[in-house]
DNA sequence: AGAATGCTTGGGCTACGGTCGAAATATGCC
DNA sequence: GGCATATTTCGACCGTAGCCCAAGCATTCT
């Protein structure tokens, strides 16, 4: 019938985009908010450029995609956060993929370690990042009433901490006065633990990427933390990230042991 | 090629599951957390009961939905809170869909107004709850510090909520044993703004349930607040609920006026 | 201007998935 | 035991979505 196209059955043409597994590669290797060009999509998805083509041309009429010319290149990013949010659920709903290669498996790993959340650190260095912040005093979890707790629900940064992120380069006031929420628990879907959201995370994230303390690793939203990032991050935060150098640790001692 | 199913595609399977306009139907259905018949969801779905059981089985070998035999019937749930979350997130990003009958219209409504967010108060009323609990200083946002907090990460109750709440009908004390997370902030997505969620949220509505203050609607995820309700729930919280009575007013009007 | 690069369009092939009718299986009721 | 109901299995049909090749635009480089 044509009068029935089954109530309820919205999120369907979305999850329909996402159900497709070279849309469903090039939307995961957006996640990481850049823009790539359709060439490198096709390329990542491990299709042809028209079928690429083919894929961004739905993916931008059901409106999860946007795109910028830019000379003969086109650059396609998500079309905002609640995309990235969505994948993200999915994932965590996702079989973890068996592991085919040593190559894969040392970049899951890399994946697990430190990665992006769209536009905030996640990963193993994520979760010890919120640990450390929360740790020193910088955030405590929020402690405001009345009607204004409801959307900021999440953490809140003191005196002290906004003091230390003026040092470290991030301008909490000029932060708080952005629409956007301003620092929420964001959960991790390989450490089933916690990570910073929202404005602050992205800003502190942002930073990190300034001072060269994080880097992008090529290609994939896997990123990797300099030795001054973990000099830097010991000294401004306190953030051991001792699961780094641990599981590095555990890894060579077990592969010495074979 | 076999050896190449296109990295970051983990979230495809999930996601071609849910874009069948008839699966979508049927997940969204089971969003109460309600355990519906086969035949039911084929009649939901708008199917035939041989297509339906088709869905279900792939519903079930992905891991989307569990069945439990009674009889000679067959109910199937939701597997778990992650499929609602994947649900709602995706709900977020679907087209509104366009009016097409006065009676969709009055259901879009009523949804709206206060529905179920798997287990938990949502819509209208699920915000003016919170809002509610906020105000009157049963909940502030959680003021935890240390590692503790990156978890905890939400709502708190306070002293004199706790009280309220044992008069209410519910055990914080016993909720906090469970190894769910507390309270936190549930982004709605017709509000936009965020109703309270976690076990806290769930046992205030299944308590909600009991008393008889709200009560499902016919076989949507639509919920309706009675009269002993609205009364109970001013009594008990302050929540004016001011957005339900009004509409139902003017509503009545309009069809008066018919 | 002419060639090379990046991307999209059109055509045609294939295959998979959604659909239903009919029949089989299981359960409950009388 | 026999009939009604609930659900699944089987088989067949059809539409459509994914794929690539080849050709067509657009842009940039030399």
């Amino acid at each position: 019938m044509l009068t029935h196209p089954a109530p309820g059955a919205e999120i369907a043409p979305a999850a329909a985009l996402m159900g497709d597994p070279a849309r469903a590669a090039m939307l995961t290797a957006l996640l990481d908010q850049r823009a790539l060009a359709a060439g490198e999509l096709a390329h990542l998805a491990g299709v042809s450029p028209p079928t690429a083509s083919n894929h961004l041309a739905r993916l931008l009429d059901g409106g999860l995609v946007t795109v910028v010319r830019a000379g003969r290149h086109r650059y396609y990013r998500l079309a905002g956060r609640e995309v990235a949010a969505a994948i993200e659920a999915l994932s965590h709903l996702a079989t973890p993929a068996p592991v085919r290669s040593l190559h894969q498996s040392r970049q899951a790993a890399a994946l697990a370690r430190a990665r992006l959340c769209y536009d905030h650190l996640a990963g193993q260095a994520g979760v010890a990042l919120l640990d450390a912040l929360l740790a020193g005093g910088i955030l405590v979890g929020c402690a405001c009433s009345g009607p204004e707790a409801a959307a900021r629900a999440g953490f809140e940064v003191t005196a002290a901490g906004e003091c230390a992120l003026a040092t470290f380069g991030v301008d909490v006031r000029a932060l708080r006065r952005s629409r956007r929420r301003f620092a929420g628990p964001c959960l991790d879907w390989t450490e089933r633990r916690p990570h910073l959201n929202g404005a602050l995370g992205a800003a502190i994230t942002t930073r990190l990427m300034e001072l060269g303390w994080i880097e992008r690793g090529d290609r994939r939203r896997a990123v990797r933390i300099t030795p001054a990032g973990h000099a830097g991050l010991t000294a401004a935060f306190g953030c051991a990230l001792s699961p780094l150098p641990d599981a590095w640790a555990a890894d060579r001692t077990a592969r010495r042991a074979d």
